[in-house]
Order: C-alpha cells, then structure tokens, then sequence
DNA sequence: TGTATATTTAATAATATACTTAATTAAGGA
DNA sequence: TCCTTAATTAAGTATATTATTAAATATACA
C-alpha cells in the first residue's frame, strides 16, 4: 500500500459519487453516519468505508459522541485542490491569451504587406 | 467496465501525480508525446495510458500529424472541477459563518441576563 | 443485566488501475 | 524497399478499490 501525497488522496477521494455525495449534505452541516448513509442503498460498512476515504484525505473530521460520531467537513484540502485546478487553468489561459495576440499581430503584418 | 460520470472521470484522471506532471507540462503549451514522456521513467506505453485516461475525461485534446500526436490541454473540465470544489467550500463557509453569529448572539445574550 | 442501536473490523470477491514487455501500425527518409 | 522513429495495442501481472456478509465493539436504556 504506497504511500500518496495528499493532492492525490483528495482528487481520490472526490473521484467517487458517493463520496461526492456525501460531502454535498456535510457541506451544508455535521450529520451522523447513520444520517449520512440513509440516502444510500449500500450496506453500514461500505459507507464506513468511504468515510474512511475521506478522513484520510483529510476532508472530514469525526467527533465522537457515545456511540455516535459526528462527521463534519474540513475547507483545507479543498482549497489546496482549487489551488491546483486554477493554478493550471490560468497558465493554460495566459498562454492561449498570447496565441491570440501572436495571430492577431500576425494578421496585422499580413495586412501591412498587401 | 461501468460507465462513469464526467466529475468522477475528472477527479479520477486529476488523482495521480503522472497525469498532472503532463497537465502542468502541457499548460505551458501543447507537446507530442516524445516530449511529454521524456522527463518520466516510466514505459512509453505507460504514457500512452495515461493519455487515454486524461482524454477520456476531455482533459487533453490531440491532433495527429503525421505520426505524431500533439496533444493539448482543455480547460473546460478543469472548469466544472473547479466549480463543484468552490461551490462546496462556499456553502460549508457560510454554515460556519451562520454558526458564528449564532455563538456570538449567544454570548451577547448571555452578557445581558448576568 | 439484557437488549437494541450505532458503527467498525475482518474476510472475501469482483472489478479497476497502473505498470511491464512484446508485437503492431504508420510514416519519413536513405 | 528497408530501416528508423513515433506511438498504440495486446497480453499479462500486481495492487488497489468498492462492494458484500458476518462478527465485534461500544453505548444507551428498560
């Protein structure tokens, strides 16, 4: 079981459905597992499972209370994943942002020569 | 082989260091495949594969010539991956926000009754 | 104490992923 | 035509993922 970095553990980890699902109701309040997995037709240990998931990539947390456990959502690995997403998004932009300025000056040339 | 939306295909694609070595790589502009796979040291048909797998979630785009392929990055997933991460971030923001005007009108009503 | 409820752990199985090497396809150029 | 280069396909393998059922653990509460 190789060790991954966490950019890798976060983009996993929203790389499922039920996962995402599951952080769309945490996102609007904590909620026990039970709440958490009502909505789904799998079976208490696979949404134990995907919880498992996301506390590994550190996007909920879980507070123990007798034998229930409150589950809320954490901001950080979600902003370290936008970091990445718009970091790349820009460069890829600004490059394309000056491909139109080298056809556009091309065109220019084009024009001045006729 | 069960067919998978485009979100989870995205995060999927976004979850393995290899495949954003060749994002970050091609948002500096579009590359052949030699290029992209020069700095790993992984198989060229290892390459290949993750191509498909960063194609398959329309994250890159390649046009053939002769018998290279050049290959593009697409911003419009990275888009709607960037949108479910904000949407998220901002509605767990306002809860705790919520929560803390909550707190604090309860301390204020708490000052007042001592 | 005994029982019900909440949740996790363990074992297992099916499927998917990420790699490998060998073979194949396709084009350029001596 | 033959050889080289670029890239993909095919086949095989190790490991990871996602689910299942059965059992275990922990707590509340009659």
């Amino acid at each position: 079981m190789a060790v991954k970095d966490s950019l890798s553990l976060i983009f996993a980890a929203l790389a499922d459905p039920t996962r995402r699902n599951i952080l769309t109701k945490l996102s609007q309040g904590p909620a026990t597992v039970r709440e958490i997995a009502e909505p789904f037709e799998i079976s208490a240990p696979a949404i134990s499972q995907h919880l498992k998931v996301l506390e590994r990539a550190g996007l909920i947390e879980r507070t123990a209370n007798a034998q229930w456990r409150t589950l809320s959502i954490r901001t950080e690995p979600l902003d370290e994943a936008s970091a990445w997403v718009e970091k790349h998004r820009r460069e890829w932009n600004l490059r394309i942002d000056a491909l139109e300025e080298h056809l556009k000056s091309m065109i220019k040339k084009e024009e001045q020569s006729t």
